[in-house]
DNA sequence: TATTGTTATACTCTATAACTATA
DNA sequence: TATAGTTATAGAGTATAACAATA
């Protein structure tokens, strides 16, 4: 009855499993792990950072990021700076290592855009996009309305 | 430049973020962990398993497996019973308490598939679809290139 | 008094390697 | 000899709670 929906939403599924799958092998390639190179992206993302800041942004507790930014800064991709009007906290700064590390998460992110979507023409493309932003749109109300 | 391929894989990675943490209340609901959600899934679609064929569907080591299977017996979603024909093997059967939370995984999911791609008229459903599968396979393509 | 980060403690998921019982 | 599962050990991610230094 219902095969045809849940079919597609299985689909999404799978891929989301192989987008992972294709991240676990450049976490592999990097020495990094999934919840590292997130950190590092979202260093990426807003440059240096007080780790309350990044246990925001990654929606983890304060005492987790201290983890994670210790074996960053072990693997020597982040270290950890002086605020410059803060003396309790800490700015958390990518390394010239830390900065290629995103660099080439970026351009790996790039490239498999571009090669995931770049044969598809055009009007197919803003079709699907066009989904996407409707079933997003679709599930922030479903979790706003049940938290 | 690219940024246009990026947006629309930005948005499959935010949508698959939003499937995650639907998934996440689900547990947080029912008292399971993502791990054993996804055993008790696998065990629904199988039926009872050894825990070869289990670990070998979740792509996990069998002592893992033997963790996950701990507690899930404690927790009353599972029993582990003697394989009629094999003395070493053990079948992971599902109790009553299992089957109720399997079936609530599927009605949930259901729901999702309904919420989400019911209000999307059949045309754009088809796109939708099948730039979906040819997505899947360019991904599938490249990762046996590269593995 | 509130905020930033850390120490202390604990649970889950994951892996490898060595071992037991059975095939 | 090979297979099914467990014990032993270890590392990573996560959480809560108590605490220090600073605001």
């Amino acid at each position: 009855m219902e095969s045809r929906l849940t079919t597609v939403l299985d689909k999404l599924l799978l891929l989301s499993s192989l987008m992972a799958a294709d991240l676990d092998r450049f976490e592999r390639d990097s020495g990094l792990t999934t919840a590292r190179t997130h950190l590092l992206w979202v260093l990426g993302l807003s440059g240096p950072s007080t780790q309350q800041t990044l246990a925001a942004a990654l929606d983890v507790t304060p005492r987790n990021v201290t983890g994670l930014v210790d074996g960053l800064v072990t693997s020597g991709h982040v270290t950890r700076e002086p605020h410059p009007s803060d003396r309790r906290a800490i700015l958390v700064t990518p390394t010239a290592q830390g900065r290629r590390a995103i660099e080439d998460l970026r351009s790996s992110h790039a490239d498999v855009a571009r090669q995931l979507f770049g044969d598809v023409p055009g009007a197919r493309l803003d079709t699907f996009e066009s989904t996407l932003d409707e079933t997003i749109a679709t599930f922030r109300r479903l979790m706003e309305e049940s938290p």
